[in-house]
DNA sequence: AAAATAATCGAACACCGTGTTGATTTATGA
DNA sequence: TCATAAATCAACACGGTGTTCGATTATTTT
């Protein structure tokens, strides 16, 4: 006895595949669901059967996403407690190799600009939450400015890292970031 | 004898005006030609008369403020072979102060994601050029990783600083850039 | 294997914004 | 005042949208 609802899950597949092959190309408002039937080879009307419109659908896929991020973060997260953070941010950095493809599309120049910003949010509120007590003597601005700064650079060297074909290893790039976020410029020495 | 295409500038600048006005609250793709003209008090004809599609008239826009950039950028670089990059800093800092709205517009959450990358792309290049001969030993990825995280982290700050009402001044964010930069973690003494 | 169910399909529909055109009105400068 | 150039207005075909049918196909149940 399959899944009743077995059609649709392929149905959804297809769609949802089509949509983020299409975002490598051109950005979301470029993107008619006419044309995005065509690819999936399904018909309009299905499409209306199960998302208002592309901006519906694309927001499905971007929680489906967030929620593999974190089902793929939470046992590193869990285990950071035992392990030093150099270690984390290798698992990091691995988890997004293993997971190029997508995130080449959400970093890539028509991914959705705000889904990456609230993941960059959310990655510096934990942050902070688990890094403030080490700092007592530090003004809250100053905690707030250094976090800012050093998500948005991990953020940007990840960009760089997945643009330029990721020819450094997962290694290489957790170390960069660990170094250069505890001693800046000494990174080149 | 006014310029005889007083008129022409006029228009133009009702339209740069409402269109930058709608995409604090809008994005792009979500602004049609209809409601931008009824907002500019102009006639959709006129529009036509002057630009392609609203994607024409955002890419002029940009290429203004990329030059507006440029040139209040200019007697800040020039000068920065006899100021020492602490200063140079600041006065960038001090420079998006002084453009906060349109600063606002572009680095907010409707502002263009292309436009953005492109101004960290080009500085990232400039910081690369001027400090490349300083480090002799670095591996080329090495240095590539560091400006790529520390000009996304700058970035990075200067957005924390817009979205949360630029409290502190323009001073104090290009010292923190500069220490982070520089020494990394220490900066949270 | 046949019937029942549910999803997809295909076609038609009104709606709305687009981009263009041509005639008309308005403002500017000579 | 007149000539010129720009803004206005109305109308147009076009294309994508989102909806609604009934028909068709695939899956599950009997």
């Amino acid at each position: 006895m399959k899944n009743p609802e077995h059609r649709v899950q392929i149905t959804k597949r297809l769609l949802r595949e089509a949509l983020t092959a299409m975002l490598i190309e051109k950005p979301l408002s470029a993107i008619t669901v006419k044309e995005l039937c065509e690819r999936a080879q399904l018909n309009r009307g299905t499409f209306y059967a199960h998302y208002a419109d592309v901006y519906d659908l694309l927001e499905q896929i971007e929680a489906e996403m967030a929620a593999g991020f974190r089902a793929a973060l939470e046992p590193i997260l869990s285990a950071a407690g035992e392990l030093r953070p150099p270690a984390v941010t290798k698992k990091i950095f691995e988890c997004i190799e293993a997971n190029a493809d997508l995130c080449r599309v959400i970093v890539g120049p028509y991914g959705d600009k705000e889904f990456g910003r609230e993941l960059l949010r959310s990655s510096k509120e934990s942050c902070l939450k688990s890094c403030l007590r080490f700092f007592p003597s530090a003004e809250p601005w100053q905690i707030d400015a250094y976090f800012s700064f050093v998500t948005g650079g991990c953020y940007a060297l990840m960009e760089c890292w997945l643009r330029e074909g990721m020819k450094e290893s997962p290694e290489r790039l957790a170390d960069a970031a660990e170094k250069i976020m505890e001693h800046g410029i000494a990174f080149l020495g």
